[in-house]
DNA sequence: CCAACATTTGGTTATATTGCCAAATGAACA
DNA sequence: TGTTCATTTGGCAATATAACCAAATGTTGG
């Protein structure tokens, strides 16, 4: 495999890997609305505001998201909206999975 | 948040986090053009064929890849085949990333 | 300038992931 | 039956992730 290769598929694997939490999914799915603030996410999880801070840092080295200070708050968008697109197709897995796991408790039973 | 929707998270950054590694990332690619057997990732990739059965044992747990045993080999294949279709939203979120970057670099310089 | 507020960062601990080697399994075939 | 081949599994060490608390930063308003 060339090493360019190898380069694409480290850079791919970590946007997946950012995605790849529940809360960050979840932040990431809040944003398809349109902007946040931080406090907007503190105040609805029940996590430290640390680590929503630290989970948000992540997104935005992923590329994912942007942040924009304004005052004494922080703001985060979206940047690339389309990720949102393909929670259908994760969705259609888990449905996937899911049949294939009551059909084999049918089997056991 | 209802404790359906935190499970409903957990199992979508389970399915996310299977794709998030460039070595499954590759496998699942290689998978979009039909059925592989074991020894095929084994041949073309500089890792431990124990390694790799370890990767395909996680996408398989995902509900990604289904496994069929035939004599000696085993073959695995894509499952849910629209897996590969947000590859190219992930593509944007690194160009995107990449366009920062040099931004960035143009700004320092 | 000082206090209050929102967020980030430092530091630490617990847990999860990755990769290797060695050993086990299971199928084919001499 | 015993050997060989393909793959999986057990066990371990190295590294990465996630969470918390405490402290630092930067901003607003008194």
């Amino acid at each position: 495999m060339k090493q360019s290769e190898k380069a694409l598929l480290r850079a791919k694997a970590k946007v997946l890997k950012a995605l790849a939490h529940p809360t960050r999914l979840w932040m990431v799915e809040k944003l398809t609305d349109g902007e946040r603030c931080v406090c907007e996410f503190v105040d609805r999880v029940d996590v430290d505001f640390s680590t929503i801070s630290r989970h948000l840092t992540i997104l935005r080295q992923a590329g994912i998201v942007s942040s924009d200070k304004r005052g004494k708050q922080v703001f985060y968008t979206l940047k690339v909206p389309c990720v949102n697109n393909f929670m259908h197709c994760i969705e259609a897995v888990i449905e996937s999975q899911a049949r294939d796991q009551q059909a084999l408790s049918r089997t056991l039973s």
